[in-house]
Formats: structure tokens, sequence, C-alpha cells
DNA sequence: CGTGTTTGACCTGCGC
DNA sequence: GCGCAGGTCAAACACG
């Protein structure tokens, strides 16, 4: 398996600039990284997210994603949200981890907890709490494969 | 004592 | 208008 061992979200903002606005695309559920994490629980550090390349066009918007070194594919499993005319900065992972809270670089503080319908996993939610920031992330396990974490940023860090 | 977490209450949007 | 579900607030609590 050549993708990186180790996988950090610290460039996720710059990896959302990179997406062209004109393509009108949210970029939501789900990007799923096809290796997950490394066995490795105790990594701290993941793929530079600055270094994903996506590729795509408006209709069929073929996502994929390499770094510097290796090739990692990163796909999109919901078409239908590809198309909406709409471009928020959130961006949702759905990561193999057996870790409930990655280090993402930033530090956050956790505000709430609620149990949602779909998910009989409790979901969690933070807000940076760099001041001035007001980044926030959901945090759940997925309903359906308890092995993944489906983590979602919403917002762009200011610092 | 400062910081972070927990948790019930409250708010808001949406569908019926 | 009402009820439900998801999101947020804030007081209480735990811990170093």
């Amino acid at each position: 398996m050549d993708c990186p061992q180790n996988l950090n979200l610290n460039h996720y903002a710059s990896f959302t600039d990179n997406i062209d606005p004109s393509l009108e695309l949210e970029v939501l559920d789900f990007l799923t990284l096809d290796h997950g994490f490394a066995d490795d629980s105790s990594s701290q550090s993941l793929v530079s997210w600055n270094q994903l390349l996506w590729s795509g066009s408006n209709d069929g918007f073929s996502t994929g994603a390499t770094s510097r070194n290796t090739s990692c594919s990163i796909k999109c499993e919901d078409k239908a949200k590809r198309t909406k005319m709409e471009v928020v900065n959130r961006v949702a992972f759905r990561t193999e981890t057996e870790l409930e809270i990655m280090d993402d670089g930033y530090k956050w503080k956790k505000y709430g907890k609620k149990s949602v319908k779909s998910n009989p996993n409790p979901r969690n939610y933070y807000k940076c709490s760099s001041g001035g920031c007001n980044v926030k992330k959901r945090v759940e396990r997925d309903g359906e494969d308890r092995r993944y974490v489906i983590t979602t940023y919403e917002g762009v860090h200011n610092h």
C-alpha cells in the first residue's frame, strides 16, 4: 500500500482553497480515503492536503487526488451533492481509525454532543478555540461501520 | 484556579 | 400551528 502512512488535516483549508469556485460544487459527503489510516494509531501527522490535486469537470467531476510521492484516490460517494449550486467551505472525511479525535493541528473546544436519528452513535460538535476563528467540526462514528469516523469541517481557519 | 467536558435546555428550520 | 430533528448554549462538573 503506497498511500502515505501519515495523514494530517493541517492543510485542509488550502485544500479547499484550491477548488475552482466556478465548478459550483459542494465538497461534501464523503471524501473517502481508500486506504484509511495506517495501522499506527499513534501517528499524529497525516497526508499533507496541499499535496492533493483535484481533477474534474462540471458534470463528471472525476475526483482524484495524488500526493507528491504516492497515489491515493479519494472518491466522492454522493454524486447528487456534487451538483449543488452552492459553494460552501465544508469538507467531510470518512476515515478508518480507532481514534475518536484526530489531531489536525488546531485546538478545538467541544461544545455539544447529540444523538442523531441517522446514526446510533452520538455526534460531537467542536469549535476552533482560536479567538476570532469560527471554524466548526462535527465528529461521529459511521453508523454502518464503526471502524470509520466521519469528520466534517465547516469554514476556513483565519490563522 | 484555569481549562476542557458533559448534558439538559433552548433555539431554529423544515415537513406535514 | 405543531412536532421533530439537528444545532447551540451555558451551568455544572471533573481534572490537572
